[in-house]
DNA sequence: GCCGGGGCTGGAACTAGTTCCGCCGTCCGG
DNA sequence: CCGGACGGCGGAACTAGTTCCAGCCCCGGC
């Protein structure tokens, strides 16, 4: 029943740009009555002249208000692919800080981030950047602490593997390099710098007996801050002692817990190295609760310098770490800068309220 | 000098995997000898049988390492579209836990969270709505507060018409509806009423010196929550006096001074009710700093319940904000749940340490 | 008047998938 | 022994763009 001189289409492809999904660039072209190269290159800004189509095409865009489809401009190998920022969880100041500065340097060089948490998950993890490498992201950055196992090495060889299939690669943040993988990039900054920093300060104050409030996981983060720690003692001739180590999760009522148990059997300490900031609360809460002056008679050193620590009572001496920048660096690299070998961009000491000098 | 039979091919398109950009699906099917049609059957699981080319399509995709190009699968309508997260400015508990919420709902479903910051400055919010529309995302979430002006209507009513040309849908979230433009989606928390509750909290305690520090400017947040503060002392039949009103931007320094400045000309005020948990830190530091005593002097009462106010000495009686759930309500909707009008969600006291009975 | 250069244009190939439709072969029932 | 049902398979059309190449027209120079 066809008319003649009617094409036949398959489908329910009515001409005309009310089939759904907006008008596409045959749409454009069809009405400025061009061809689809000709619409393409004048949308394209690619078309230097001032010609009678060439302001058909514009007006024709404008009137059926054409948004060009981007995937369809991605698969032919123009446009920008998306960045993908992939960490355990999305909350905290650690994890928003990095990401807003790799989404800075990505949405100045025209890409946009993707952002994905895994809850710590591996299968999460491994099903992620598969997604990711099926949507073509330019680089995937991973971020924060990661299993220090052999494990966890196959797994980012296994990742950085599927990634190189797809032109993207994959960038370690907030750990160190995988010695032998110097195809997997790192931008990490001085875990163990800092907390030996912040030891070293609390030495200078006259402190001989020093606690550590933390993890003691085989997650690269506690276990270099850990690592940190024992320098810090270390080079100031103290010998270590286990006894002194309170063991903690990452939140501030179970450090403050650790910390009211710990001090029944230590009541001689007079300064507490922490983990982190979250944790560092937790230890200043516990000694408030039991009448323990800070800095008086013991002194708080944290780690991450998140926001508000500054504003607590008294203000918290801590290690503050270069999130943005750590973020910055991954996204220039992810945006296709080079890559000069892993980066460990250093730590700052910023002494507050809470530290002070040794009793006595 | 083309060998005869040998068909000649534009551009560098040598047959074989080896092309750069990873195997294709035309790749597995040429290796496994079967054609494209039947490679995706089998890979997409629509083939139900257990023939031999299956099990070649198979063979070949393993050896080959293939990975699907979604971007090709999207252009298809097949596969799933991402979801846009745009606010000012990631950091602060507010976006990044709104942003949890939304990605938890949106993995679930199979899409990837865009997150994209504007810093506050429309021009990149219009530009950022175009790149998302050309992405083909399933439904940008705009976060946060915007201003209370006709201008934003507009603007929001053509990021809607832009996001509708391609299928996608705006969703405001943290502000109220626009009472013009009902397709505009809206998931909102109850601001003004979460004050009122702090209010009236004071005045139960016998607070009739009540001032507000906070932000007067015609952004939503700010105005719904300072209506907050009157509609509270209204309830109460207590006048409002302007002059009770410090103002202050949203960083706790800044508050901590207007709070030090306001206090020399009003030492009668018995409570202060805040704009946001960040400006009840800076308030806090200021009271302390003076000597006095929270809250045996002055009561303080802030709103958001960040992280670490809990933490804080004297832990901050604030109101929760149910971000997370915001985020997910969001998230549903984007992912093709069903819309049945503005939602505000309820609001939380959380009674702790910086509020008690007026002195005297 | 003819030829050549230059700019604009359209046809067609190309990106990498999915899916409709029809063909073919096999198997089973009548 | 033949017909129909059914499953697997391949050709081709389709998604929405970009770009190469050839052709056309127009204009200027000889």
């Amino acid at each position: 029943m066809s008319l003649p001189g009617e094409v036949s289409t398959r489908r329910t492809t009515s001409p005309g740009p009310e089939r759904g999904g907006g008008a596409t660039l045959a749409d454009v072209a069809r009405l400025a009555d061009v061809s689809r190269a000709t619409a393409s290159r004048v949308l394209a800004g690619r078309a230097a002249g001032k010609s009678a189509s060439h302001a058909r095409v514009l007006a024709a865009a404008e009137e059926l208000g054409y948004v060009v489809n981007g995937l369809a401009r991605s698969m032919m190998g123009v446009g920008r692919r998306s960045i993908a920022f992939v960490s355990s969880i999305m909350v905290g100041p650690t994890f928003a800080t990095m990401a807003g500065g790799a989404e800075d340097v990505a949405t100045a060089n025209g890409h946009l981030l993707t952002m994905c948490t895994t809850g710590g998950d591996p299968d999460r993890e491994v099903a992620l950047i598969e997604t990711l490498s099926e949507q073509r992201v330019a680089a995937v950055l991973l971020v924060g602490s990661t299993p220090a196992t052999e494990e966890f090495a196959r797994r980012a060889q296994r990742y950085s593997d599927t990634l190189a299939r797809v032109g993207a690669r994959l960038i370690l943040c907030g750990r160190a390099a995988l010695p032998d993988h110097p195809h997997i990039a790192s931008i990490d900054y001085d875990h163990r710098g800092g907390v030996r920093t912040g030891v070293e300060h609390l030495v200078e104050l006259g402190h001989r007996r020093i606690a550590f409030v933390g993890s003691l996981d085989d997650m690269t983060t506690p276990h270099q801050r850990f690592l940190g720690y024992q320098d810090g003692l270390a080079g100031a001739g103290l010998a270590f002692d286990p006894a002194l180590t309170a063991q903690s999760d990452n939140a501030s009522d179970d450090a403050a817990a650790a910390t009211s148990a710990f001090l029944e059997g230590h009541p001689d300490v007079t300064a507490i190295v922490c983990q982190t900031d979250v944790m560092a609360v937790g230890v200043c809460r516990a000694l408030h609760a039991r009448g323990i002056a800070i800095p008086e008679q013991i002194s708080v050193v944290g780690f991450d310098d998140m926001q508000l620590v500054a504003d607590l009572t008294p203000s918290l001496t801590t290690v503050r770490a270069p999130f943005h920048d750590v973020g910055e660096l991954a996204g220039r690299i992810a945006v296709g800068g080079d890559y000069d070998g892993p980066a460990v961009l250093p730590v700052e000491l910023i002494v507050r309220g809470s530290t002070g000098p040794a009793p006595h």
